[in-house]
DNA sequence: GTTCCACAGGAAAATATGGAGG
DNA sequence: CCTCCATATTTTCCTGTGGAAC
């Protein structure tokens, strides 16, 4: 039943990116100097998780790296690697110039020397979630080696801005910057499709079952992929020839409360009291909600406000609104009906 | 049927936020 | 430090809906 299991797996690049032929073109062209063998600029990839950040930065380099002989990539997580040292280290690492480093004995200036005096092929490094540096000012010192091309991942630019000195952030600034958004419903059924295309017997899941799955997953095509892989893997170890809707609903439950902790963790200050009453006393009818609002908060939002938070968070599925004008209630999501479809 | 009420949610104005530049 | 600008959030104002009371 499965074919292909690297297709489904995370940080699996496919031979065709769908969806993204604008950010494709634009990160490409950035690139395009280096087929002359001259510099190029830093790109900055922005966007929220599971747009495809990654995936499109190694299909870039990848795909330059057939065209062109004389160019190397290096993919560095800074998420696993935040440190300034560590940074290092890797790139170094993959230029084959670690065997005597250690540690204590070698300062950083040593190794920012040996970097300079690199002379092999032109070196395109992608820091993948560079928000996550402790001392970014590693970009700047990757910025001054000519030989080195950067790309930037990062889910937000204003996060990633906010803790960065004045002259690497003019120098980011000017950057190429792609923004990508999250993936529409029809859009991440794509993507399955072909994963399913490539990766598994044709048989194994349906149409139905795969937008199932791109609703779970609100637009995050690793958790769509995560979860796909969740089944067909408990398919497989199971013996059967194809996913059964039991199967997919425990992988989708699974990512939907990641995907929910998640939602918490992005709501503001006053979004949480609101969220935390209606747990506490749901279901609650929107002037209940409000008074239970003023009640608690010394500066409340007014009434308008409040309600495009309870929107924000059914949008979010965080709540449910249940009935029409008059009788409005909002109460949480059951989390035993999260499997209903929409 | 008409009126009233509580509510939904759009549009635009007002205000807060955060960085750039002087 | 302050001012200006861009952006995001909040408020104000508004129209439309449906149930309940009249």
């Amino acid at each position: 039943m499965i074919r292909d299991a690297r297709v489904l797996r995370a940080g699996f690049v496919p031979r065709e990116i769908e969806h993204r032929d604008a950010e494709l073109n634009h990160l490409s062209s950035v690139f395009e100097p280096i087929k002359a063998g001259d510099p190029a600029d830093t790109a900055l990839v922005t966007g929220p998780s599971g747009a495809g950040k990654t995936c499109l930065s190694k299909f870039v380099t990848e795909r330059l790296r057939e065209e062109v002989l004389a160019i190397e990539t290096t993919y560095i997580n800074c998420w696993r690697n935040y440190t300034r040292f560590r940074v290092f280290y890797q790139l170094l690492d993959d230029l084959g110039e670690t065997i005597d480093i250690h540690r204590q004995s070698t300062p950083h200036d040593e190794l920012i020397a040996r970097l300079q005096n690199y002379d092999g092929p032109r070196r395109i490094v992608i820091l993948d979630e560079a928000d996550q540096l402790e001392d970014p000012s590693v970009l700047y010192d990757l910025h001054s080696l000519n030989r080195f091309a950067i790309i930037c991942i990062a889910n937000r630019e204003t996060e990633l801005m906010s803790h960065v000195d004045d002259r690497l952030r003019s120098r980011l600034q000017s950057s190429e910057h792609i923004r990508m958004e999250k993936y529409h419903h029809e859009q991440l059924t794509d993507i399955l499709q072909a994963r399913v295309r490539w990766g598994l017997d044709p048989e194994v899941i349906t149409d139905d079952q795969l937008a199932t799955i791109a609703n779970s997953a609100a637009g995050d095509a690793r958790l769509a992929i995560g979860i796909l892989r969740a089944a067909a893997s408990g398919a497989a170890r199971e013996n059967r020839e194809r996913i059964t809707d039991e199967l997919l609903d425990r992988a989708a439950t699974d990512a939907q409360a990641q995907l929910h902790q998640r939602s918490l963790d992005s709501l503001t200050p006053h979004q949480q009291t609101v969220y935390d009453i209606v747990r506490a006393h749901e279901p609650l009818s929107p002037s209940e909600i409000y008074e239970h609002y003023t009640a608690t908060v010394d500066d409340p939002r007014t009434k308008r406000t409040v309600r495009t938070y309870l929107q924000k968070m059914v949008q979010y599925n965080l709540l449910v609104a249940d009935g029409a004008s008059r009788d409005r209630e909002y109460a949480l999501i059951d989390s035993a009906a999260v499997s209903t479809p929409t």
